[in-house]
DNA sequence: AATGAATGAGCATTCATTCAT
DNA sequence: TATGAATGAATGCTCATTCAT
């Protein structure tokens, strides 16, 4: 049996196809039981390969929910930057970035509980979370609230950072409790009542 | 010597004194490594008793945590309740939740780490705490949100369950945030901020 | 409420009756769920009284178990010796020791489980009780034998300490299955059938 | 380097040699401290390995102790039932199981050890064994009395299951004494000794 | 004598990680 | 690269025993 050649994108393919299954593998198993009562043998054998194999991809079990998350974030920060270059309004800015954020946890059920709920398991874990992507993603908010004060369009008493934290928190608490609800519902629906209180109330006059 | 009292205080203070001392130390523990990360002969340790001791008050590490829960939400449901049948009006109503909210969590770090950070580690726990007092917690907010509604302040067009996830949703992300900053400062002042965005969308006109 | 006179019998008859208590306890949680799955709470539970209470009858655990066993062999022993210093005739007595030995057993099902499984579980205990009333239990039947050969009734060529062993051994076994029987049906009986084959041999004429 | 071929012994001695080692360490360690005194972590070091190495060949301590009586008297049975093929006449049958009984044990004191002090240590163990193997045992030997009244040789009168386990306790008992005792004598000769009596009784003439 | 709360040594079992093949 | 057998540190919980009252 050939082995598949070593030089350039097959190789690389395979390499690549391999993390991305024990990182697939990966949400499955931490949202179904959770990080901590999952072990690296159930991530393996959902992906489909020996447990010793994980670890020529990652350091640790640790490494992996990190990896996710990182990859989860850039994917969704790089994406969202896209999007948003082209709209100018910030009104219409922070509608699209909330639609976003349910769309995309929404998709993704396992995802989402993994975002919910096992990135809140470690106060550690939280701490290096909001240094990285979190931080970032916050920021944009915040400066899309500015530009909306800057434009006349919000008031300007409100402070940005918090009304930045406000709506992330609203839109936050629509996916836990859309993650933990026994009924199934579609989440980006959701994004429209949020904004309507936050513009509501972010409204000058 | 006399041998204490045995009706009320005295004998029932030791027994109440050292689950006290337990969930306090449990609480302090569980805050600084997260739950499955501490030992529980570091709860014993921090409490000053023997290990075997912690399991003539809790039957398990789990119900050490589940207590800490079960009795924080009874505590401030029960106080709640009792400021909150003072006052008509709802929009003071809701003031006074959201500032009970955060002054109850910024009195207390270690409790507000736990509530914040551990509460949300595992999907089964949020389950049931969902089911227990949280679930009411929403249904008290739901509630004022429908009154306030009926009596013309609030805008009918809002469905006053999303409404209640979203007052909650930024008061946690406020908590948070501020259990999560480096930074030390006064978490009840966060009210007025949030209420401010809150009721500007939620009011009518 | 005044305490019981400390003088001759009354106070003697308090302290043997709760000594006797708490091994009737036991004897009962021992049989029940065997010596080491057996909590010593358990049989201070049984015997109505305070855990701590056992230690001022009893220095340990081991200790309880070797009670049984001693006091148990001592009554038998004594009670044997006594009658069977009544029959001169070899083979009446050994029909005598049969016959109690399993008349013994077979009136107190719990002792008996103690007797054939507990004792049973450890080298160490069976070799201090080998050296303690066992060995002179066996004694007493070889010297029975020894006396049939010498009277002429028993057959010289068997060896004494070995027949010994074997009526032993036949009468333990009729114990041991009696026990473990789920059928309940009379021990004593037993010793019929035993002595039959353990005088006259299987042989047919 | 090539690898061993898959095919029988090589692969198949490495699972099973590991598997025998952890059991023979069992026998040993069983036999010296007890069941319940010895640890799992004593029958890893005399097997020589790593405590969590045992875990990858048994459920459980229990599973050790119960594979070893399993293995060993399916073993006997299986030996047992081909010797026995061979002889047709009933006395010469009882002879040789006395024979292989005695030879067994005598052969691996460890061993002894076990099936006559641990097998007896607690209530539920010994059910269990009884409706295993020890069953078949009793039953083989209860056949063979009976072939021997058919042909005439043994008393019609006597209850075949009883003399079945008058014999089975005789050389049970055999077996206790001969593990307990200080002095080493072989074992095998006190099968003649056993069935001098049990074939002709006790009695002169 | 009696109590029973407190102690803390002890242990079976798990599982992330390694490494010889 | 891939395997999976082997490792061994780590820990929740039990329970015999003590001792202040």
């Amino acid at each position: 049996m050939p082995k598949p050649a070593r030089n350039g994108s097959a190789a690389r393919a395979v390499v690549t196809d391999k993390r991305e299954a024990i990182l697939r593998a990966a949400i499955k198993v931490f949202a179904g039981k959770g990080y901590f009562n999952s072990k690296v043998s159930d991530i393996a054998g959902e992906a489909g390969i020996a447990d010793g194999t994980v670890y020529l991809y990652f350091k640790s079990k640790d490494e992996i929910l990190h990896s996710i998350f990182d990859r989860a974030m850039a994917e969704f920060i790089a994406e969202g930057k896209k999007e948003l270059a082209e709209i100018a309004d910030p009104v219409g800015k922070l509608t699209r970035i909330a639609e976003m954020h349910l769309e995309r946890l929404g998709a993704d059920r396992d995802m989402a509980i993994v975002f919910q709920v096992e990135l809140r398991g470690s106060t550690k874990f939280m701490q290096e979370f909001s240094a990285a992507g979190f931080g970032e993603y916050l920021d944009i908010i915040r400066k899309t609230i500015e530009d909306g004060q800057n434009a006349g369009v919000f008031r300007k008493e409100i402070k940005p950072v918090v009304a930045a934290k406000i709506l992330y928190g609203a839109l936050d608490e629509m996916v836990t409790n859309w993650v933990l609800s026994k009924k199934a519902y579609p989440l980006p629906p959701m994004a429209g009542e949020v904004l309507s209180i936050f513009f509501g109330g972010m409204s000058s006059k």
